[in-house]
DNA sequence: TTGCTCCTCACGTCACGTGAGGTGGC
DNA sequence: TTGCTCCTCACGTCACGTGAGGTGGC
């Protein structure tokens, strides 16, 4: 007496992937490597039929294919399987997942930096005539922004800033600022800095930086995780172009600018690329800030709405 | 007078590998695809030699491909690429990320809820005579612990649980669970539930259950994004094997007990599934539990502590 | 002569998607 | 006859990794 309403209806392989949601070519493959087959052949013309409880079957496949198990091994589930043994995989999947999190978080961290370094590039390229797409005059522009394009010198106030100081820079003789960087490309896997963060130069003070602009004393990385901060406050700022360690008549306008406005600087020199070989093929195009602070500084600083509104490099 | 101190020395591959950190088998394919190509050939042998500059050509792309961008569109960035150009693939790539990161944290949310299950029932067919790995007899067993294993029907205290709850099933004459289960399945895309997390059954009340016990009048999912919520309280607990729709003499048990402890139960019965079709073959090896609020209950609860030491199903 | 590096070319990976070319039922 | 579904088989995808088989310099 027992009537077995789940084989009372088979679905054509069109009718099955319409009531699972998994598409045909998927059905096919899955019949093709063994791993899940119609449980009805036409012999005539091989036309594949589906039974209704296939369909738990079906999910499965999907729900350990969903998390990222190979289909050879759902394949060697389908013929045995027990609850611990699902259990060590699953916990086998966790920990492969926090890895894969921890890679698109680091992904994102890189992306962010780019995106915003960049970003303040285009707006200093445009002599901050633009805010958020729209063009406004000098005097229309935020307090703490550059006025008049990127061959103006200005003191500025900026924001905490992380980053990551790599090991001092050793030069020979006719070394310029590649040997050191090769060197340190070459040790860098080993003490675990990413390379994929924006890298910068660093000299100790405004006189290194003046003397030698083309060795920087250390290079460093805009990395989030980084423990050095380049701490908030007013910062003498120029930009110049051109490829790294050609710093062009940038150390002579800003100590010009210096001593005209009465200023006292101090601290080490940061020099950052907001467009490097990520985005221009022309080394020229390269478009850097070199960055100090001032430590005695008469005009008035942005206000607090301000910094709000504009990137902090 | 002009010395180009980078183009003084050249890298064999070998060499060039060491040093950058990308393998050889990877420089020697992006130079088959016309990515990325040494300086020099050695016309004699066809060695490649790579040159100093190159580091950072590599590292252009190899920043970009850590960035999941495609080596199509790096090579065609190597031809022509500008600051804005960048700027948008960035964003872009930070749009794909964020999709991925939901994908990734669906994917934990499914782990955690089928490993949490698992777990569960992995303990409750031990007869909760493990605790932590150890064996402990039912004196030393948790407050609120299933003593005696899964034949034993049991007061416990159970935490707050989320779950989606799906529409009310339709039956047919002679349906059994298996017909409205596949309606739901075919609609659960279009209204957007998801089948990777576990179902269960659903009856509006004890009665219910015990009228119709293979026939849910719900289906619900155990997903932490869903609005219903079994509240936290003491609950009637029992278990049962057996494929989905068999609930055994489970609603008998049940109702046996509660006359025996002169209880009262009421709202809902959730039955779920700790061993599905995702852990085991045998469909008699299915493990379910049922569960239904106890409103009147004269014994002691579970301690605060203990509530903290056992799962909450 | 041995060991090392370099080369090219072909094939494998993983989970499918996409035709091409052909059949069968209404 | 037309349109629809079904079939098989082969090839493409993406970014490499892995041999096989052979060369060149110390």
């Amino acid at each position: 007496m027992k009537d077995k309403p789940m084989n009372k209806e088979l679905y054509t392989i069109k009718e099955f992937a319409d009531l699972t949601g998994v598409e045909v070519s998927k059905l096919r493959f899955y019949d093709k490597i063994g791993l899940f087959s119609p449980s009805i052949r036409n012999p005539e013309n091989n036309y594949r039929y589906y039974s209704p409880t296939q369909v738990m079957t079906l999910n499965f496949i999907t729900v350990l294919s969903d998390l990222n198990l190979p289909l050879k091994t759902i394949a060697g589930l389908r013929e045995e399987r027990s609850p611990v043994e699902i259990l060590k995989l699953l916990a086998k999947q966790e920990k492969q997942l926090s890895i894969e999190m921890l890679a698109l978080q680091k992904r994102h961290a890189i992306i962010s930096a780019r995106r915003e370094l960049i970003n303040y590039g285009v707006t200093v390229a445009n002599g901050f005539k633009t805010v958020r797409g729209k063009r406004v005059s000098d005097e229309d522009a935020p307090e703490n922004a550059v006025k008049g394009g990127e061959d103006t010198i200005s003191v500025l106030q900026r924001e905490d800033k992380e980053y990551i100081l790599w090991p001092r820079n050793e030069y020979s003789e006719n070394d310029t600022f590649l040997q050191p960087l090769l060197s340190f490309v070459n040790r860098a896997k080993d003490i675990n800095i990413d390379l994929d963060f924006p890298v910068g130069g660093y000299w100790g003070s405004m006189e290194n930086f003046m003397s030698e602009p083309s060795r920087p004393e250390h290079f460093f990385s805009i990395d989030p995780h980084g423990t050095n901060v380049r701490k908030e406050g007013n910062y003498l700022i120029g930009f110049t172009r051109g490829y790294y360690g050609q710093m062009g008549d940038l150390p002579e306008r800003m100590s010009a600018y210096v001593k005209e406005k009465d200023l006292t600087v101090s601290g080490p020199v940061w020099v950052m690329y907001m467009f490097d070989e990520i985005c221009t093929k022309k080394p020229e195009q390269f478009l850097a800030q070199a960055c100090v602070a001032v430590s005695k500084f008469k005009r008035s600083a942005g206000t607090a709405s301000d910094k709000k509104r504009l990137s902090h490099y």
